[in-house]
RNA sequence: UGCCUGGUGGUGUAAUGGCAGCACAGGCGACUUUGACUCGCCUAGUCAUGGUUCGAAUCCAUGCCGGGCAGCCA
């Protein structure tokens, strides 16, 4: 089993990168980041920038910063930031927790002195220490500010006046190149005094913003004197009333990546255009210690799924799920709740590995081979019925039991047994019966025989039907002397089906799920609500195994010839427990 | 008809001038008290053309095809 706790060691690119970063003594301490925007749930995209940052960290002993990219207040919610760190948390557990890195409670960069230059820098702080947080960008608001006004000061930056519309009449087209704002040569004190006034709430939102002063005819738009700041009268979830303006993604991101000293800063393909305005920031502000660079690779994208946030958010409005964490959903709640484990997600993410090249899409059946990897090796079988057909064995005397050793993980390296109770009336599937059977049907079928695992083979005798001919019971008798031990054990049958006594089995809700859409590509489509597949969740009564009762969330079984299941951490109630199907097994025969 | 970026089996990747390898998917078979797992075998690829070189997936040129960029989103 891969293990858990360390995932073979991939190469690729960055990694070279880093490699040669650190072969050069060019960083003392190797600092990454992950920064989501409290805006959504993390899903499987995130996973692989995670577990890239953190493999990075894990691999050079260095750290990963957790820090909420939350400059945009009007998208963003306090109850995401509780959400993404969780899931984070969860997935980067037993494999990169020393690597979690936070900031103290409350803190904002400390003014130090570099070179005998001054300078800001955040305070790391080991993300399980009692007074850590995680960071965040609008800690960083006032020291932003500052470097604004140090940006004005160098005439690097101006106020300017233009509508949002004007604005972009003015910057041009990727053809044609765009034309100075009328606002662009303001003086530094022009600029000064109204950037002050920006902040204290003098203008209204959109009627001016700062400006970096680049070049509005650069064949690179993000260069054409890009926004730095835009006025919004509205209340930030961790700065409160503070602020009525706030800073841009390409202004505050570098100089966040700076402020906490990050070396290596790892994005998704679509900012390899933004990366000439990072560097432009930085260079521009002549900051004393070595700059952060940052490098991108390629989004993850699985089939049968979508991954964009606003899509996600737009199937939990819609109620088409029951929320965020839904098991179908691609979310890391939802994978979780489902009973995908952290270490499947990690090989998967890894696995897939890390390139420049992009409109590639990855088959779902990669990961679901991992899952069922990982699954296999971890999970302890259990015998669950999930459509239920009672068995009468005829030769078995009401009450008789007669106890059965049964293997609780024949993969792993010392098994051990549990006793499952034969009686003499017993559940088994519906779909191991057939009155008509097709061919190379190896389960029961009139005057056949099957074994019943752990048990003896047994034969049909009698199909008893109700008045309308739907099948009520089988009536069949048990061939005692084909227990294991027993001297007829070697006898062989084609098929072995499960089974549970109706005695002693247990009722439980049992939710099956499967792809919630029925083409590969949903997000290529011009509605994905229009290909949801309407048979994504079944619910099923089912009969289990008394040793199931008392399963816990977060443990995962196989119900023998079934597949994987974990109890539902929401919904169980103590007396009817709720599982839910995490993936079935390979099935070579139903194809 | 701008700039950036990229093309390796069906899919995701490795090979950094020297035997095109791995995984998934697919097919066949063995084993099996899970039609699972495991094991064996098979199928299938360097976008095209030219150039450099003893030797090119790799370097160069041209072409073709794809992705990204025109939020006061990130």
């Amino acid at each position: 089993m891969s293990d858990a706790a360390t995932p073979s060691v991939p190469s690729d690119f960055i990694r070279d990168i880093v490699a040669q970063d650190v072969a050069a003594g060019k960083y003392s301490t190797i600092v990454t980041r992950f920064p989501p925007e409290p805006n959504g749930y993390l899903h499987l995209g995130h996973a692989r920038a995670i577990c890239l940052n953190f493999g990075i960290a894990v691999e050079n002993r260095g750290r990963c910063n957790l820090r909420f990219d939350d400059t945009n207040p009007a998208k963003e919610d306090a109850h995401y930031v509780e959400a993404i760190t969780r899931d984070i948390r969860w997935l980067i557990s037993g494999w990169a927790e020393a690597q979690l890195t936070f900031k103290p409670k409350g803190a904002a960069p400390a003014e130090q002195s570099v070179n005998g230059r001054p300078d800001r820098l955040m305070v790391p702080r080991p993300a399980d220490a009692a007074d850590a947080e995680p960071y965040a960008a609008s800690d960083y608001f006032d020291v932003l500010y500052d470097y604004a006004v140090e940006l004005i000061k160098r005439g690097k930056a101006y106020v300017c006046d233009l509508s949002p519309e004007e604005t972009e009449q003015y910057r041009g087209t990727p053809t044609t190149v765009g034309r100075d704002s009328p606002w662009r040569s303001r003086s530094v004190e022009e600029n000064l005094d109204l950037f002050t006034r920006m902040r204290a709430g003098e203008f209204a939102d959109g009627t001016r913003s700062l400006r970096a002063k680049i070049d509005m005819t650069s064949p690179n738009i993000w260069l054409r004197d890009p926004l730095l700041y835009r006025i919004r009268h509205i209340a930030h979830h961790h700065t409160g009333g503070k602020w009525c303006i706030y800073p841009l993604y390409d202004y505050a991101h570098c100089l966040s990546d700076y402020l906490e000293g990050v070396t290596h800063s790892f994005c998704s393909l679509e900012f390899v255009v933004h990366r000439p305005l990072y560097d432009w920031v930085l260079t521009s502000l002549d900051l004393p210690r070595p700059r952060p660079h940052q490098y991108e690779f390629a989004k993850l994208i699985p089939t049968y799924t979508i991954m964009s946030k606003r899509n996600l958010l737009r199937l939990v409005q819609e109620k088409v799920v029951s929320g965020w964490d839904d098991p179908r959903m691609p979310t890391l709640a939802g994978l979780r709740r489902r009973g995908i484990t952290a270490a499947a997600l990690r090989r998967f993410v890894i696995g897939t590995g890390i390139t420049t090249h992009d409109a590639g899409i990855t088959d779902i059946a990669v990961f679901e081979h991992v899952v069922r990897d990982e699954l296999n090796q971890a999970a302890p079988r259990r015998l669950g019925v999930l459509h239920p057909l009672k068995l009468v064995l005829t030769n078995l005397a009401p009450g008789e039991v007669i106890a059965c050793e049964a293997v609780n993980n024949p993969q792993s390296e010392a098994p051990t047994t549990r006793t499952v109770n034969l009686t003499r009336e017993v559940y088994i599937e519906q779909d191991d019966f057939a009155e008509v059977p097709p061919p190379k049907f190896h389960r029961l079928k009139p005057g056949g025989e099957v074994r019943l695992k752990y048990a003896c083979i047994i034969a049909l005798d009698e199909i008893v039907k109700d008045a309308s001919g739907q099948i009520t019971e089988l009536r069949c008798t048990a061939q005692l002397d084909t227990r294991a031990g027993e001297p007829n054990s070697g006898k062989k049958v084609k098929g072995t089906i499960h089974w549970v006594s109706a005695a002693e089995a247990i009722e439980a809700e049992v939710r099956l799920y499967d792809r919630l859409f029925t083409v590969p590509e949903p997000g290529a489509e011009d509605d994905f609500l229009k290909v949801i597949n309407p048979d994504s969740l079944t619910v099923v009564s089912a009969k289990l195994e008394p040793a199931l009762a008392t399963a816990k969330p977060g443990e995962c079984f196989q119900f023998e010839r079934m597949g994987y299941f974990t109890p539902d951490a929401g919904d169980s109630q103590p007396g009817m427990p709720v599982f839910n199907r995490t993936i079935t097994l390979r099935d070579t025969w139903a194809k």
